[in-house]
DNA sequence: TTGTAGGCGTTATCAG
DNA sequence: CTGATAACGCCTACAA
């Protein structure tokens, strides 16, 4: 069977090889139509012999489907985004579709390039966590091709497509009042939200409280939620316990970690409102030797393997990504199969996870 | 622009909008050849106007290559595959190429099944971290319809495809080497080894050493390279101390961390050879209040983010699967450049990164 | 049951 | 510079 380097054989060669047309071969190989048992064992013997396997692509010109969907992820390192991609390939793969995954680390340029690599390739749906809230003509471009669209993480109420989300808002409330139930009152907050966007902090109209401008976005939503519940409790909303950093720097997160629990007037507790943000803020207190819960307790944020890990397991708010993957997938294949459904924003609970890591409010370690 | 749900616009519809032949428009939308500036800007507007986007099935179909290619890992929610993904997916997109993914979940059909759906969508190359080191036929086929495959963290020698790993071995040796020089004798082993693969453990010939038998495979390896540095100092080698779980079931790898530290000849260290090893082993201590290092040693496998953040911080060897991930793709990509290389078992180094799990055996606590 | 013809959307070739 | 034509590999009509 030595034959060179030569092309991949096609249902033509089959066909010549055993003296059939092509029609018959591609029967016998397709597996439709009517074929005599002989002449589609010959086939098969020939086939076998020439190394013969269907070309997807043409098949995929023909009918007209490629049985593949897209993902864009910021990173797919991220242990979020790698879970929720294995719960959208498991859907993918159950429902006989492969995934083309891409990440956009977060970067509305890497992400439009993504975009438009996938519709070309002809998806028939797309997964998306969205780097922008507002620049989307990209996404637009898609649902103007027919291309379903569900977004992951992220809501974007003008778009008029499906996304699959957890109540940010409510998450951190939940657990900044945990928090104030155990008497803290000074509480700090550290966030992943990029300068650009340093939200605004205003007065909800006709209170004495806060809250934050600026589009809905997971950190954003969780900066509400705190807020909210500081609000309503009328514990400090001191600015100077509110700290951000860019996710794009991680080391940032350190040092606005090291600025907060450094503060004369130290806070009681912390609010972690994303993972890197509870890694720095625990690794922080650690490195200058405060003891937590004592010296100041903390909520984190995302149930990562090591937060239980570690001494004091720390109390977190545990979202479920695979979940979402999987909910975000089976959204996505209820419009490929082109059932008619409203939009929807689907939000999938979150679980504040108590731990070791928060406790009543001890000495108070300020003044 | 109210046009119905009508399909997609093609370069005929471009075409016949501006009032061109196909070829023109063709040449305009596909930037090749020749077009005088004034039609140019005349298709071009035309296409907007329309939707048009050009269709990758087709170019595809026509040029014979579809830039995608294709990765098949075990678990990509797990922190190895999801880091070297991540890896593919950089060099991929730096070469304008899109990977697809797939998990086989270890599962061999699983994995046939992935690399025959990605052979049919025709991927370029083929990235496979293989279940089994003896069935590989599906693997043949790749190379037999000349698309090039590059073996992640597994070596199949038969095959005679490239392969990008670690020295497991080495690795392991230079673990436990470690903990020999810090006064141990007593290691415990545990690693994850499927039942149906219970190596044999089989005299050295003409030593009273032990080795493994069976075919180079992470864990088997990893085991050997334990048995080799003990051997070449004489320690202990008793098989009640090393031992196997299954890594289908994770409460497994719990339970036999548990008989292992609850031994009455307790091992002073511990090899554990995977990060799930890893994570038994050091919770299991924990739960029985063992101080590590005072009580027992511990080494782990993978620097995962927590290994660092517990108490004590643990000693581990570190491999790089961002690094291997790369290599396996820039590899893959040299082969479908076409570029003539010798195959080749690409040998990422790793390093053990000493913490503070490890320490110079302390009262001896078995007697 | 089998064969013939045509087309999916793009691009390469050739002629004008 | 532009246009006509064919071809990539498969599948669906339709005819035999």
């Amino acid at each position: 069977v030595a034959q060179g380097r030569a092309r991949r054989p096609t249902v033509i060669d089959v066909a010549k090889h055993v003296g059939v047309s092509v029609s018959t071969a591609g029967r016998a190989l397709g597996g439709y139509g009517y074929v005599s048992e002989r002449t589609r064992a010959l086939i098969e013997a020939a086939a076998d012999e020439l190394g013969y396997s269907p070309n997807g692509i043409a098949r995929s010109m023909r009918s007209g489907s490629t049985r593949s969907i897209g993902f864009v992820g910021s990173d797919i390192a991220n242990p979020f985004f790698a879970e929720a991609m294995r719960g959208v390939c498991d859907v993918a793969r159950e429902a006989g579709y492969a995934a083309i995954l891409t990440n956009s680390d977060e970067r509305l340029d890497a992400e439009r390039v993504a975009v438009n690599v996938l519709l070309d390739k002809q998806v028939e749906g797309l997964i998306v966590s969205p780097a922008s809230v507002t620049d989307t003509i990209h996404l637009a471009r898609a649902a103007q091709q027919d291309v379903p669209v569900v977004l992951l993480d992220r809501h974007l109420p003008g778009l008029g497509v499906d996304s699959v989300v957890v109540d940010n808002e409510a998450a951190a409330y939940d657990a900044v009042t945990h928090l104030l139930d155990l008497g803290h009152r000074r509480i700090g907050l550290l966030a992943a939200i990029n300068p650009s966007e340093q939200p605004q902090l205003v007065p909800v109209p006709g209170t004495r409280r806060l809250t934050v401008s600026g589009a809905s976005r997971p950190s954003v939503d969780r900066v509400r939620g705190y807020l909210r519940a500081l609000g309503e409790r009328g514990a400090t909303t001191a600015r100077s316990v509110m700290r951000y950093y860019s996710s794009a720097d991680p080391e940032e997160g350190y040092a606005q970690a090291a600025a907060l629990l450094s503060l004369s007037a130290r806070p009681t507790a912390v609010f972690a409102a994303d993972n890197a943000a509870t890694r720095s803020v625990f690794t922080v207190a650690k490195r200058m030797q405060l003891r937590v819960p004592d010296h100041v307790s903390i909520v984190g944020f995302d149930d990562l393997e090591w937060t239980s890990l570690v001494e004091p397991a720390l109390t977190v708010v545990a979202q479920s990504p695979s979940t979402m993957g999987r909910a975000a997938a089976e959204r996505l294949f209820a419009r490929i199969r082109g059932e008619v459904i409203d939009v929807r924003e689907i939000v999938v609970p979150t679980e504040l996870v108590v731990r070791a890591s928060t406790a009543r409010r001890g000495r108070p370690s300020g003044r």
